[in-house]
DNA sequence: TCTAAAGTGCACACAAGAGTGCAACTTAGG
DNA sequence: CCTAAGTTGCACTCTTGTGTGCACTTTAGA
């Protein structure tokens, strides 16, 4: 599969990889809404019977496994995004910042979310994060040293509320809809909240970073017919 | 099962009363574990056979209709308990109160939370917490109201993103673990912040509460400048 | 103590989903 | 156009879990 041995007399398809990358996003976006989506139900959603996901990937496992360094990869990377400014920024500036790059994926985050919960690759899954858990944690932890915020919870804890309050907007947008601009605000407010900002030092704080357009795309949308036109890239 | 009718010639026997408790709270118990736990499993963690389960129990769905039911008794019922002093109050000492009763019920909430979003209950889920979440939503439509809550999220939305706020904490829970005292003081936090409280508002009315048992865990120390920002535990 | 109620253990049947093998068909790359 | 890469459809096997029937044992209540 993986195999660019020697042995090979023809290039791959070029459509095998897209139907790779469209099995992954059918995926997420299925386990988003059901974590126990059936390998069938992924294989319509990406528009390929199910036998055909076996030509991709080993197992079910290997697949979600996909999906988490997937994710993952995209996640860090927005992450560090929002680092580049290697300035030290105010802590609260950071943790908007982080919150408001994090919400571009959705729904990476929020599958990411919920294998951490359950399957077997709760190990990797974790692991995968660590990462942004770490950064989150060390912004926090710089917050409440600088007295920026709240001290009334333990850092290590605080630092898990940070995320879950990052990650029920993320369900909040899951169940009912929310524009990417909504999104973005949402998260940064919630999250700034859970720090200790009053709304009015929160809203002050989302202003600071100044997002780019407000008008930005919309949601990320996943055609059930491959006539659709896709949307943002 | 719930034949009391002329045809039985004796009583039944108490223990069976108390094993399907014994069944429902292990079926709460492992499901806030694991969402898909089997009857296998949740027969044993109550110390009874699978088969035995149908003894009281139709189906898988019935049981999870039974914990349903039982979990919206006792939560609505916390609820209510934190209503009988009829007087208005200050909308945010109502929802620190109700936040705070809430707490006992920490498995069954979980579990409703879990049901809401899977199973085919999802509606009768939905409507046996509709009694709390009108109250829930009430109480932030009167705070916005009366300009105590943050305006600048849409009541609905908010109200669904301060009950987010109190599950978050159950999950901290579940995962790491909170002493009782604990987390009914996360709780009340966590729902005030995103309500829109600054970190030293909510610890106020955390105190304004009064109440017992918060003597284990008192960090009331919330300075603007801090002179030694103590870390907890 | 007697006995029905409750629980046990084992036998099934049934469903759904994962994973495999294979022949036949489509499609993109050369 | 040729052909291998990719896909499809089908027919399996295997596993896990639900639900049921029935003979048997245990237990609480009268």
């Amino acid at each position: 599969m993986t195999e660019p041995s020697s042995t090979r007399t023809r290039a791959p398809r070029r459509d095998a990889a897209e139907n790779r990358e469209a099995l992954i996003l059918a995926a997420a976006t299925l386990l988003n809404r059901d974590p126990n989506a059936s390998l069938e139900a992924i294989a319509a959603e990406a528009g390929l019977s199910r036998r055909a996901i076996y030509g991709h990937f080993a197992t079910r496992d290997a697949l979600l496994r996909e999906i988490a360094v997937h994710g993952a990869a995209r996640i860090n990377a927005a992450m560090l995004s929002a680092e580049t400014e290697t300035e030290p920024r105010d802590p609260a500036l950071e943790l908007a910042a982080v919150g408001a790059r994090i919400w571009h994926e959705v729904d990476h985050i929020r599958v990411m979310a919920l294998l951490t919960v359950r399957g077997p690759q709760v190990q990797l899954v974790g692991d995968a994060l660590k990462p942004l858990r770490d950064h989150v944690h060390d912004i926090v932890a710089r917050g409440v040293e600088a007295g920026a915020f709240r001290a009334d919870i333990a850092v290590d804890r605080l630092s898990r509320l940070v995320e879950s309050a990052a990650i029920s907007v993320l369900d909040e947008a899951a169940r009912h809809g929310l524009t990417s601009a909504e999104g973005r605000r949402l998260v940064v407010l919630s999250v700034l909240s859970i720090a200790g900002f009053s709304a009015r030092e929160a809203g002050a704080i989302l202003l600071a970073l100044d997002l780019p357009g407000l008008d930005d795309a919309t949601f990320t949308d996943v055609p059930t017919d491959p006539s659709t036109p896709e949307a943002t890239r």
